[in-house]
DNA sequence: CCATGTGAAGGTATTCACAGCC
DNA sequence: GGCTGTGAATACCTTCACATGG
């Protein structure tokens, strides 16, 4: 069934079955059925199905799914399909850390610029990504970036968004845990670590205590 | 209405309104409407009232929220009521950064160790952590530790889980880019970065095209 | 009068069961 | 026989509109 919206939840679960799809094929297999790849990456074999249904017929029945082309059209569903590039505001730790993180590469992903304020950072480089001053953050304009992820304090975050919006990005990925407003043509993605954490408490149920959940 | 059953989307909430009200109290207020809340976090007021009617009456008409006594039982709720002490295992940049990250805090998260099997790592002390072998990591199980964070290579990541299960480890998150099993008593929650970047492009309109979304 | 709390309506996503095809 | 693809059923979540109460 073609011409059907994706539903923002199939949505999130592509980038996971791209995955599974690009370690299969390392692996050296050709075709992968919905049981298997179910199994690999941990989501229901028919929510699988369902949600390739949503963009088309890749499957071979009795068969599977062509891992290269499903590959190939996953990525390009996702716009991944060209290389992306993406610059990084906010060296600290965390900051470092994602530009030394090796996972981007797979997506086609490439964090190509970095920016701090702090002066004693500006000039260093760190796994071959020069931080610069952020008051040059506007040179980004020029130099095909579509992304930015902002891992600056809280109380930087909403200033970092507007420059990078007024330099032109696109997407956001911030890891401040605050709201950041943007116009509607940016989209942004807030992911908030502590956030996480805390939820998991939750799911745990009380030492001593058996009953709920 | 009470003894309702919590959406999970609305535990996924619980921890941004927990953000809010803790930064309104800093502010000095006592009390703030579901229309306050609701701009200061991003979410809609209607959807603020309704998760909160899942569990009790704490609003007063015409006035708002008691915002000390919302936040206490939020984090009743989220059973973030007592001090949780957690364990890294990992300790490479991602590691090294989270072990750095102040925002756990106020949630009462506590990373109080940390290991690696890298013999350079083991000993050194990072934000008062020291990091040990993860040889002996059974020795969590003696230190009133419930939860763990992973932050190894994807081909670590289910041994990892595996030893942190064994040491009586009740919820894990994982940074690891891949599925890992656990007994059905554990909760994991994988947070893959490169995975949320990746997802982004989707709601950036291709250049030179309007069409579509 | 203001803001909460909640039934009811509407929308979205998951799960099922099986028809269709290789 | 095996596996995909999908309508239908179900469950879940969001949104609305307004009655309710300080």
């Amino acid at each position: 069934m073609r011409y059907h919206k994706i539903p923002d939840e199939t949505v999130r679960r592509l980038p996971v079955y791209l995955r599974g799809l690009m370690v299969s094929a390392n692996q050296g297999d050709k075709y992968i059925s919905s049981r298997s790849l179910a199994d690999f990456v941990g989501v229901d074999s028919w929510q699988i199905r369902k949600d390739f249904s949503y963009f088309g017929d890749f499957g071979t029945r009795g068969v599977g799914y062509d891992i290269e082309r499903l590959a190939r059209e996953i990525k390009k569903i996702l716009r991944l399909d060209v290389i992306r590039r993406a610059v990084l505001v906010g060296v600290g730790d965390l900051g470092s850390a994602l530009l030394a993180y090796p996972g981007f590469g797979i997506y086609g992903l490439d964090i190509v610029a970095a920016f701090d304020i702090d002066p004693r950072k500006i000039g260093n480089t760190v796994n071959r990504v020069t931080i610069e001053d952020f008051a040059q953050i506007d040179t980004v304009k020029d130099r095909d970036i579509s992304l930015a992820i902002i891992a600056v304090p809280r109380a930087a975050a909403q200033l970092a968004v507007d420059k990078l919006v007024a330099a032109g990005i696109k997407g956001v990925l911030n890891f401040a845990p605050c709201k950041v407003s943007v116009p509607k043509r940016v989209k942004v993605i807030t992911l908030d670590i502590a956030m996480e954490l805390a939820r998991l408490p939750y799911y745990i149920p009380r030492a001593g205590r058996t009953e709920e959940l």
